[in-house]
DNA sequence: ATGAAAGCGCTAACAT
DNA sequence: ATGTTAGCGCTTTCAT
C-alpha cells in the first residue's frame, strides 16, 4: 500500500556518526552542561544530518522529563470547555509540552481505575476541566491520587475548600451571577428567572442569593440542556408568560435560544423581556440585538492550569499567572421592565 | 504539598502475586490466546486486587500495539475544526485509542523535521486536520514520509491527485458552493458575491464556477478573517452598496457577521439582501432571521478519518465509513431580491 | 500452555 | 568532559 518506511535513526546512530558515546548525544539533547562545545556542535551536526528525533516514549520510560500534559473532559465543543483548552495548548505549547486529550462520557460511570487508565502512566501530570459530574468526579480521583501532578479548572458540585489554591483554577461567576441578578433587580424587575445549563451551580448560587438578599422568592428554575435548540424548547413557557420581565441564562448559547423563543413569541427585548448570558462568546456582541452577558476569561484560566501545573512540577517560580476576572457586559438585551 | 505516591505497580508484581511469569500476565492483558482459562482468571483478580494498569510508553517502546493517533491542527476553537475533532475522539474512544493533540501556530513555518518532531515517536498513526497551508503543508510531509500511518481531512490549497482516496477524507463543498450561488442567482440576483474565509478555497471555486457558468463576471472576492468582527468589517462596505444583493459567505460565522453589519446599515434580509452561510452551525437555525447555510458533516468526516486510519494500521475492513454529503439548508435569510 | 531471554531507545548513576 | 553499566516496563522471539 505504501513505501516501506526505513528504520528510525536512534541515539546509537547519532553517537556512531559523531564519533561519541551516545551518552553524551543524549546530555547534548537535553542541554546538560558538562559538553565541550567542539562535541556538542559535532553531534548536533549528527543530529542533523541523519534526521534524528528522540522518542518519546523511550524518554519517558526511562525517566526523564515528561513534557506532556492528558486533559480531561467530556465535550471539546462547548464554548467554555473548547476555550479552556485552547488556553492550555498555547502554554503548553510555548513550554514545549505535548497535549493528550482524554475525552469522558458524561453518560458514564467511571471506576478509579477507568479515570487513572486515561493516564500514559501512573503519576503522569493533568489538567481536568470539570464542567460537570464527570469530570469533577475524574477530579477528586486524581487529586486523591496524585495530588502532585493534578490540576483542575472549573470545579462545580464542590465545596471548595479554603486551600484549593494549589490545584483548582477557576473564576467568581457565581459573584458575578448575583451582580448581574441584582443588575437586572435594580432596572425595576420584580424577579429574574433563571434557566439553567447541567451543572455551573456556581451561577445559580449566585442568582438565588442575590434574589434572596432583595428579599424575593427565587422563582423556580428552568432546566436546560447545552443546546440552542434545547434552551429554545425549554424557554417557551416562559417567554409565552409576559409576568416573566427578567431571565438569567446559564451561557450565552442558552440566551441565543432564549432570544429567539422571544422573537417567536413576539415578546420584543428589551422592552418587553430583558436576556442576560454567560461567556461573551464572539457572537454576542454581533448579535441583533447585542446581548448583554458576562465576561468569562477561560482562555486566561486554562493558561494558568498549565502554568499552575508546571509550578507543581518543577518547582521555582515562574511567574503567577493571571487572567480577568468575570465583568458584566451591558449591552442592548437588557433595560428596564415595561417599555412596550 | 503532596502524599508520596507509591511506586506503581508493573506486570512483575502481578505476576508474582498471580504466581505465574510476567509473559503470561502480558498474554492476558493483550486477550492473547493460548492461555489456559483457570491461569487467565488468576491473573485478571491479581490485576484486579493490586489495579494494575500497563504502562502506555513501555508498551510502544516495546513495538506493542500503539492504539494512539496524534491528530495536527492549527485551531482547535474553529467550528470546523471542533467538530472534526469531535468526531475523530468519537471513533478513537469508541476503538480504545488514545487522542494526542499537537496544535501548530498558522503565523509559522515548520520544517519536515518540525513536523516530524510533533509525533511521539517515527511512523506513529496521525491524523491531519488541514484547512490552511500550516496544515496542508504537515499534512503533505507526513504524506511522504509515512504515507501508511496518515490521514488527513480537508486539504484545501491542493491539486487533490486521483487516487487521494486512501488518504484523504473530505467534503464537496466547492459542489455545494456552486448550487448554492445557482439557486442565488435563480431567485433573480443579477450576481453574487463572496465573502471569503482564510483558505477554504473549494467554496470560493464552486461560487466562481457558478458565476462563470452563468456567463457573468465574478465580482472581487472579499476578504475576511475567521472572526465574526473580522466578517463584520469587511462586509461594511459590501452592504452600504444598494447593487449587492446576494452575498455567499464563507462560513456561519462570517454570515453572521455580515447579518449584523446590515442590520446596522438598515438593509432588511432578506428583502435588500440575501445572505448564505456554510457549516449550520448550531446556532444557525435559531438565528433571527434562521440563517440560509451548507449542512457540513465534519464530525462524520472526523469519524471517517479515524476508520480509515485504523484500516490503514491493522488491515481487515471493518466498514467503510460513511457521512452526509453537504446540502443546502433555505431558511430565511435568502429569497428574491428587491422586495422591499 | 507457559517460561526464559533479549531488546525497544532512552536517561540515571556511577565510573574515569 | 566523556564513557560504561544498568535498568525503566513491556512485547517480542525462542524455548520447553
Amino acid at each position: 500500500m505504501s513505501a516501506a518506511e526505513p528504520k528510525p535513526v536512534s541515539i546509537f546512530d547519532v553517537a556512531k556518526l559523531a564519533g561519541v558515546s551516545h551518552q553524551t548525544v543524549s546530555r547534548v539533547i537535553n542541554d546538560a552542561p558538562m559538553v565541550a562545545d567542539a562535541t556538542r556542535a559535532k553531534v548536533k551536526a549528527a543530529i542533523a544530518e541523519l534526521g534524528y528525533r528522540p522518542n518519546r516514549s523511550a524518554r519517558a520510560l526511562a525517566g526523564g522529563a515528561v513534557r506532556s500534559v492528558t486533559v480531561l473532559t467530556t465535550d471539546t465543543s462547548l464554548y467554555g470547555t473548547a476555550e479552556t483548552l485552547r488556553g492550555i495548548e498555547d502554554a503548553a505549547r510555548a513550554a514545549g509540552f505535548t497535549i493528550l486529550v482524554s475525552v469522558l462520557d458524561p453518560d458514564q460511570d467511571y471506576t478509579e481505575a477507568d479515570v487513572l487508565g486515561r493516564l500514559p502512566h501512573d503519576g503522569a501530570p493533568a489538567i481536568v476541566i470539570a464542567h460537570d459530574e464527570t469530570t469533577t468526579g475524574a477530579m477528586q480521583v486524581l487529586q486523591r491520587k496524585q495530588a502532585g501532578a493534578t490540576v483542575a479548572t472549573g470545579g462545580e458540585h464542590l465545596d471548595i475548600e479554603q486551600h484549593a489554591d494549589d490545584w483548582l483554577v477557576s473564576l467568581d461567576d457565581r459573584t458575578v451571577a448575583a451582580r448581574a441578578t441584582r443588575y437586572l433587580l435594580s432596572m425595576g424587575h420584580a424577579t429574574v428567572h433563571y434557566l439553567a445549563i447541567p451543572s455551573k451551580a456556581n451561577r445559580q448560587a449566585g442568582w438565588a442569593e442575590a434574589l434572596a438578599d432583595a428579599g424575593i422568592e427565587a422563582p423556580e428554575v428552568v432546566h436546560s440542556g447545552w443546546t440552542v435548540g434545547s434552551a429554545y424548547e425549554a424557554a417557551l413557557e416562559l417567554v409565552a408568560d409576559p409576568e416573566v420581565t427578567a431571565i438569567l441564562c446559564g451561557n450565552d448559547d442558552l440566551a441565543f435560544g432564549v432570544l429567539y423563543a422571544a422573537h417567536r413569541a413576539d415578546r420584543s427585548v428589551p422592552g418587553d423581556l430583558s436576556v442576560i448570558g454567560f461567556d461573551d462568546s464572539p457572537l454576542a456582541a454581533y448579535h441583533v440585538p447585542p446581548l448583554t452577558t458576562v465576561d468569562l476569561d477561560f482562555r486566561g484560566v486554562g493558561r494558568g492550569a498549565f502554568e499552575l501545573l508546571r509550578q507543581k512540577l518543577e518547582g521555582g517560580s515562574h511567574p503567577r499567572p493571571t487572567w480577568r476576572s468575570p465583568e458584566l457586559i451591558v449591552r442592548e438585551t437588557s433595560g428596564p421592565p415595561g417599555r412596550r
